[in-house]
This record gives structure tokens, C-alpha cells and sequence, in this order.
DNA sequence: ATGTCATATGACAACTGTGTCACTTGAGCT
DNA sequence: AGCTCAAGTGACACAGTTGTCATATGACAT
């Protein structure tokens, strides 16, 4: 059974689009990205010091979720962010995390 | 005393914030705090059909990390949204689903 | 076609978050 | 004080996500 809404909000993609967020790799590729511009994942593996797999399997999950977009070049795949989305939703959160990013470390249940 | 970054933004509770918001619960009291303004508990329950528990576990989070405030009104307690950060960023992420929403429902990984 | 660089995929153990239980605290009443 | 309604807390099992392993695909060059 389904609880149909009136103005058809769905709180699932709502939080699935927050949880493609919700990981510090994902979030640092992202940072990378704003900064940085377009970038194979060669190179954001350099830039994060982190495993190809491991950036690679992030960046499925962005790319699928729209947060960034891929596009060939040549043997590298390039990735650049969605900015459109992205962008002006980061700035909101970086206001607010200049109040609450101690609480948000210290919040029990949200502990990583 | 706050540590104030320029280029120096900290992943971690930027994830952290996301996290937070990263859960149908969650979602579903922010939409109706939204819609409705400010409630108390179990209005929220009675909105949502959900257990007082589960209820107000998932509001001390959001209390916690600023998505929501809350004030006595007598015996109960009374919540609202916190329109400077919730509001714009929801209205952000309710043009992305436009296109999203069904790749953010099937992308493994985030199966909720 | 074979080699090699660049990136993607599949599978699985370990950790993390979620929701439900029983219980406690707080406020207002008589 | 004791009673009752309103909401918060602590603990724990289950289910979900994460990161790492080994392997597969795709593109370019020789």
C-alpha cells in the first residue's frame, strides 16, 4: 500500500538523492570537481590518493544519480560535475555547515 | 572560535549533512513540516501513521544537525523547518528528480 | 591480433544505520 | 503528593552500505 501524496512528493528519490550524497569519497570527488573542472579518474584518483576501484565504483553511482557526467576522450573517461545541480546545492550546505558542522560530527547515529 | 577555510572544505561533515537528510523519515517529516508548518509530535505521527518512537528519534537528528527547531508549547514540543537551508535546497532537489528520480530508485548500492 | 593502458564490473566480509523494544523524563492537572 | 499525557532515551537484531579483492571490458598502438 502506497500513500499517495497531494503534491507528489516522493520522500524515497528524495532520500536516495541524498544518500548518493551522504559518503565523504563521493563528496570529495565532487569538492575535486567544483574545483578542479573536468577530470579523468585517473586523475582523481591522484588528486584523492585513493584505489581506482574504489573511485571508480563512486563515480558509478554519481554518474547515475546525475550528479556528474562522463563522456569520452580517447582512452580516459572524463567526468565533470553537474552543475546545474550541484553547485548552488553545495553552497547552501557549506553556509550552514559555518554553524553546525561540530554538531553534525558529534551527532550519535550519524557516525563515520 | 571558528575554524574558517577557504579552499578548506571538510568532506566529512558535508556527508555528514547529507546523511542526515538521507532517509525516508526524515524526508517525509521535513515535506510535512514544509507543507504545514510547525507541528508537534504527534500531529507528525498522526501525519505520517508512524510510531512516537521512531518519530522523535529521527527528530533529535534533525534537531541536531539544524535541519529543524524546536520550542515547549506546554506539554508538547513544538518542531519547524529550517526555511534558510531546507527550503531552497528541496526546491534544488525537486527540479533534479524531474529527470533523476527513476535512475535514483534503481541505482545499486543505495536500495533502500 | 596482441600488448598495454584506462576504466568498469562482480562478489563478499566488515562495518554502520535503522527500527522496535522496554523504560525514563518532563509538564500540567486535581 | 500522585496521576496522566507528551515526548525522549538506551539497547539490540536485522538489513543496508562500504571498501577491497580478483577479473573483465574498452581503446589505442604496434
Amino acid at each position: 500500500m502506497t500513500t499517495v501524496s497531494l503534491e507528489l512528493v516522493q520522500p524515497k528519490p528524495q532520500a536516495l538523492f541524498f544518500q548518493a550524497m551522504a559518503n565523504p569519497v563521493r563528496m570529495q570527488i565532487l569538492n575535486l570537481l567544483r574545483e578542479k573542472g573536468s577530470l579523468n579518474v585517473t586523475q582523481i584518483c591522484a588528486g584523492l590518493g585513493m584505489e581506482q576501484t574504489h573511485v571508480s565504483h563512486n563515480l558509478r553511482c554519481l554518474a547515475f544519480c546525475g550528479l556528474v557526467t562522463a563522456s569520452r576522450a580517447g582512452k580516459s573517461r572524463v567526468y565533470s560535475i553537474n552543475a546545474e545541480t550541484v553547485l548552488p546545492l553545495l553552497k547552501i550546505v557549506d553556509v550552514h555547515l559555518r554553524k553546525y558542522a561540530a554538531n553534525l560530527l558529534t551527532c550519535e547515529g550519524l557516525e563515520r
